[in-house]
DNA sequence: CTGATTTCGTGAATTGTAGCACGAAGTTTC
DNA sequence: GAAACTTCGTGCTACAATTCACGAAATCAG
């Protein structure tokens, strides 16, 4: 039987992490995993695994498990990955510059064809395989690429105005590591990577514990 | 009443959101506000942010709202953030380097005390204010200081074993920027930075996006 | 070929979270 | 100082997410 609901957010953000963990699975030359396996690997239970994938299909096989291989394509194709997305990235701190060096976006399908500050001294220079440009090009280069997807890491008190601009230039979700709650239309998806609100989250029980 | 329920961790969560809030209030000038205009910056319901704090006591006036500098302070010191926190950050690749030189943890109460790293040709590196010190340091450096909170950030292949060296050492809380989930004890805490994965859930909404 | 075993997919039960709505307590207006 | 407002704290209800548990389908052992 064939699922109609449409699939919740929270079921929606654990699917790149079993993509991930398959991918994992696929280079050590695991050919087929049962959800058991696979949730002791990801830490989350056998039957949340199985229910998560039943809102897109079947892909597993009673007795056996799942072809890892087929697994891992279903959920690429789920998410969109089957084609790169060019992603810009707004602010070319230290935090931007390593984000612009890592390799881990350009092998997952991201490719960021823009790399953008405001700092007169930094533009012109070189940060991996981006220039470092003026903002006044961000329109040009977001409408060349089709871009859908951008990432701020500048400052907090530029972040709100840098996010207008990337919508007003066509962008449709940011990934936002600015510390402040960005205001955006409803048709425009935000997430925050927010590492001190997690470690204050952490303090919490820390502070609890006996020592 | 005073509430008698254990706090769920949807709630602690938010507080530092909340918290960060409160701080940026403050330094406008703010020194009282509802819970309808604080949850209109945060994008959260004025419901869910009165019955968040109720698990906690209660710091409002009704028809005033919340003192700013109070609720801030009760804030803090529920998240146990009326001391400095020793942090220990191991990997000093562009992104470890990056997260050393943010202003933003040593502003939010952690101090990083410690930077580590394998590499024989970054050992005694100044980054910022920290020298970049070899593995074999480490344990020393969280017993001196009673740490009990680290950040990880090297290669997924290596973060694992980084975190049994942290977790043997005393560390009781993580915070992962490895994309690979860490086995860990059930009484040691471990958080994800995942930008990648968070990326990947937004696409799957722009590859359904009508275009 | 039969019985034991594995594992999926999913309805039902359980657990968890968020939001409503109202009494109470305070402020403001005139 | 009374009436109109504002806003909190919270019991209750509604909604959402997770887990259980079982029939079905596949494999494996002998």
């Amino acid at each position: 039987m064939e699922r109609l609901d449409v699939p919740p957010d929270v079921v929606i953000r654990r699917l790149p992490l079993y993509a991930r963990s398959l991918r994992y699975l696929l280079d050590e030359g695991v050919l087929s995993i049962s959800s058991q396996e696979l949730g002791e690997r990801i830490n989350v239970t056998a039957a949340q695994i199985r229910k998560d994938l039943s809102y897109f299909g079947e892909f597993g096989k009673q007795g056996i498990g799942y072809d890892v291989e087929k697994l891992l394509t279903h959920i690429e194709r789920i998410l969109g990955l089957n084609h790169r997305w060019p992603v810009v990235l707004v602010g070319a701190g230290y935090l931007g510059q390593a984000i612009a060096r890592y390799e881990g976006f350009q092998k997952q399908g991201l490719q960021i064809v823009g790399l953008f500050d405001t700092d007169p001294t930094k533009i012109g220079q070189q940060v991996g395989d981006n220039e470092i440009r003026d903002y006044a090009e961000m329109p040009a280069i977001i409408e060349k690429h089709q871009v859908r997807l951008a990432i701020i890491s500048v400052p907090a008190a530029h972040a709100q105005s840098v996010a207008d601009l990337l919508i007003k230039a066509g962008v449709r979700a940011i990934l936002n590591y600015a510390p402040i709650i960005l205001q955006t239309p409803d048709d425009v998806w935000v997430r925050y990577i927010d590492p001190v609100a997690v470690l204050h989250s952490m303090t919490y029980y820390l502070a609890r514990e006996q020592s």
